[in-house]
DNA sequence: TTGTAAGCGTTATCAA
DNA sequence: TTGATAACGCTTACAA
């Protein structure tokens, strides 16, 4: 067992002082040729690299961005990571992620540990839980500590940061405004519980969609869902008595869940009803029939989000302007609904 | 904006030395009362948090646990990073993730970086690439140089290390003894290139069934594909001329595409033929038909994994005896079967 | 051209 | 009971 050699040993082997061979390594011209040389080859021999813990205890910056998110099963996040690693990586920077599970507590610790030293910077989407509580005593306080925050998705008006999110209005707006230029009339919700911030903006696009359109928004054919884990009962129960001809579901699991219910009551997807969902993720594409949906573009997100932090630890933006990145969504049609001329 | 205070701020202005405000947050009894009382309100008041950077430098240890994946879109990794998650946080450890997509290259640059002072030891499955080219020296030497390693899923035999893998070929086997049972006769198989090791395992444990069962091995009914990325044709095309009665495929996707490019070709499933999956993701849950796959059990084999490379970092375990840890599949049967009773 | 010393934030040892 | 000092591994201003 070899231990990684360290500058002071690699001093002690040539007989010079450790700044010598700090500075042969960096090629400074401060030192002769002839003590480069030798110092490099031994230091190549012994495969030396620096160590970063003690780097960045020198330069009080760990090139490391943390990322807090609600949880990693789960497609949408999953993307929003590729992004962000791929621009942090490129940029030489690491990525430590923790997961809050949507707690509120736990979002608190790994923020609080990770601001201990191991990261500059924060990306963070914050748990269901602190939506709840609107308690953000622990993101302001890392952030006047000096450490860059950007939100993403589930972000925090009362926060004062950079954020990144997609136009989740506009996004329902469209797809609603979509099924009704389709000629549905008859739309109904299914959506998650307001304090889901996402969840709320996404049901004032649709209502907006009907209003724009005319069409009396109908507070019978919105589903409000609390318990994520047991929506596919809820939804069945929900559908079981309406007389509806679209549907609009705030996210993938409720989309999917959608069909499979109005499917046991014996409804045609999409020909007696069509179906469009928010999160464009795997299931949707393999889904029969494939479903359509509000594409977020998750990756984009991330690389944007990692962009806009690694800018401001590297002091390339004014100081006090923040910015919030609204991203677009696209509407990605695909056999759950059903098109106008398909019924030419 | 208040930077984080630290203990030689907190000595300089209650006017003591650094190390008795040291001893004093420790409840050091070679501290008087009064002094820690001063020292612990006045740490209060300032929420001092000592920094992670010094701890680590000093104890040489940083509490952090490095995970090399080859991607994170894809939820099986997903699991296992989710139980790594859990035991680690549980333990005290946070956890850093790196991602190699597929890439030899980036493995190695990921494991160097974070073998220089990052981690305390790895959690890894490695590269498409590394399995192929069949290159492990950059394991090999962070394992020299002292640093645990587990490796998991896709392992690689001649690196000595500790292991967790399920029985692969053990799933495939039982996968494939379940449609003989149903009274299959005709069964295909879609795999990946041999140099996946987890491909080839599953195809072993496929013929072996049918061996068992006295079922000749029909080359005939089995695709090997390598680009995952264009495996819908390919499925689609090698099945237009095959006479079949079941399928085994050796991931979620493939089993998918199988299932579409049967519908396609006018077959029910699983009325003319059953299909069985490997990995059970999101898509197999809510697909229709929902589908039988072997379960790879994700979170439990990320679990497993952390705790011991956990247990090796904390010299709980003898030095030389590693271990491979085997972790049971189980089938779980769901609609894209057709079980013998159905037919009665 | 090379070396000394201080410092990043902590802790542990030893001396006062 | 308190404090000075060294050490973890590295960089850098300054001295030799």
């Amino acid at each position: 067992m070899k231990r990684k050699i360290t500058l002071k040993q690699i001093a002690k082997e040539l007989d010079v002082s450790v700044s010598t061979v700090s500075k042969a390594l960096k090629d400074s011209r401060e030192i002769s040729i002839d003590t480069k040389d030798k110092v490099k080859a031994f230091a190549k021999l012994y495969n030396y690299k620096p160590n970063n813990i003690a780097l960045s205890l020198k330069n009080r910056k760990t090139k490391t961005i943390g990322i807090i998110i609600p949880e990693i099963v789960h497609y949408f996040f999953t993307t929003v990571i590729q992004g962000i690693e791929h621009v942090a990586n490129e940029k030489g920077y690491n990525v430590i992620i923790c997961l809050s599970n949507n707690s509120f507590d736990k979002e608190v610790l790994n923020l609080e540990f990770l601001a201990n030293g191991s990261t500059d910077g924060f990306i963070l989407s914050v748990a269901k839980e602190t939506q709840q509580k609107e308690d953000y005593h622990h993101i302001n306080e890392v952030i006047s500590q000096g450490m860059p925050v950007v939100m993403f998705d589930r972000v925090i008006d009362e926060v004062i940061c950079d954020k990144v999110i997609i136009s989740d209005k506009h996004g329902a707006f469209e797809a609603v405004q979509y099924l009704i230029d389709q000629s549905c009339k008859k739309i109904a919700l299914i959506s998650t519980v307001d304090y889901v911030s996402v969840g709320k903006l996404r049901t004032e696009g649709y209502q907006e969609a009907l209003i724009t359109n005319d069409i009396p928004i109908n507070p019978e054919l919105i589903l409000k869902i609390e318990d994520v884990d047991h929506s596919e009962e809820r939804i069945e129960a929900f559908f079981s008595d309406k007389d509806i001809d679209a549907v609009f579901a705030v996210n993938e699991k409720f989309a999917v869940n959608a069909i499979k219910a109005l499917t046991k009551l014996g409804k045609k997807i999409p020909d007696d009803i069509s179906v469009i969902g928010f999160t464009d993720g795997v299931v949707s594409k393999s889904f029969i029939p494939s479903l359509s949906t509000v594409n977020q573009h998750g990756e984009e997100m991330g690389a944007k989000a990692a962009s806009l932090l690694i800018d401001r630890l590297e002091d390339k933006v004014h100081e006090q302007s923040f910015q919030t990145t609204v991203l677009n969504t696209s509407l990605i049609i695909r056999d759950s609904v059903k098109r106008k001329t398909d019924s030419l």
